[in-house]
DNA sequence: TGTACATCAGTGAACGCGCGTTCACTGATGTAC
DNA sequence: TGTACATCAGTGAACGCGCGTTCACTGATGTAC
């Protein structure tokens, strides 16, 4: 049946919003439109009204999960907040880089540029942050930072030993000059 | 037909080899059995002669990619050869870690187990190579290096911006100790 | 060494299932008067 | 404001395809004599 504009516009949100969430949990392949349909509270069959393919959900979904937060917490806090067992352990919320990015590479074009964006603005961001001398040395150190800041989110996901994982996020947290 | 006893064992090999070139390149849900067969030179159906089943067969591809290379260059020379345009494009022959990373953290128990075994022989070979001071300054760095490389990889190959993917490169070996 | 036969690696058709996608239909919305 | 009707969001069955996996069969291997 036929409802409300304002009800549609609850719909869209609520499907890019449950497949941001299952894609982070599950991957790309790991999850069907049905899955997202069901968990945004609809069936399988609205979908194509909403959304051309489910390539065009996964930009827009990936896109959705880069906005950046309002409140914005200086480097720092993000930091600590980024390595973390609780981060580690909460996919379906987490940073997409670490989550899916592998997969992402392999994507469509819409969903890498989302993605380059959101790099781009993340390196601006922490190399505002930093404490180099020059505009080079902040850039790299900003950089660095969020290289080792996704590569070890990655590692510590894929180990299946916990001390290792936690040692992972640790450690590398305490290289950190930002932290 | 039947086929000799070293045919066999060389038929083996050529499913792991193929396998571990085709699911670094097109990640595990991109090959399917058939196109891994063909590429051995073999038909799907001798598959399940070998393997029983495909997950056995990404575990064992995974494993067989990650032992480490006969010759083992110096930490420094690895790390300038890692962070490279070369390696970058060399998907199907690239890192593991920053090539399938992110499906394998929801992989089988054997393709994490292995991963992490080769983490840990990994961060062992540069935690050797430091020049820290203790032990403890070593592995810190050793933790802080790989995830700055398998980080900065994965980033490079997921942008969409040759000259952001290099500088990702260059500004993350820029910054490491060892290189 | 040569021969007969049991073994078994490989082939390709087939199965069953789940997926992305389509579509005829339903019934609530919202517009025209 | 109330009523009639066109619109269209949502439903659920269905389609077509490709995948992992199975299996009856083939014919080369390698063993027993």
């Amino acid at each position: 049946m036929k409802v409300s504009k304002d009800q549609v516009a609850k719909h869209r949100e609520q499907i890019v919003a449950a497949a941001g969430r299952l894609f982070r949990e599950r991957g790309f392949d790991g999850v069907t439109v049905a899955d997202i349909m069901k968990q945004a509270g609809l069936t399988h069959g609205a979908f194509y009204g909403y959304f051309p393919s489910k390539d065009a959900l996964i930009a827009e979904a990936a896109a959705q999960a880069l906005v950046p937060t309002p409140q914005r917490l200086p480097a720092a806090r993000y930091v600590d907040n980024y390595l973390t067992v609780r981060h580690r352990d909460d996919r379906a919320g987490g940073c997409i880089f670490a989550g899916l990015g592998t997969e992402a590479a392999r994507g469509s074009g819409a969903l890498r540029h989302a993605m380059t964006e959101a790099l781009r603005r993340q390196l601006d961001r922490f190399a505002a942050e930093s404490d180099g001398k020059t505009d080079k040395a902040r850039r790299r150190a900003a950089i660095a930072t969020w290289s080792s800041m996704v590569g070890a989110l990655l590692l510590a996901r894929l180990v299946d030993d916990d001390a290792l994982s936690q040692e992972v996020l640790e450690e590398t947290r305490a290289s950190l000059p930002l932290a």
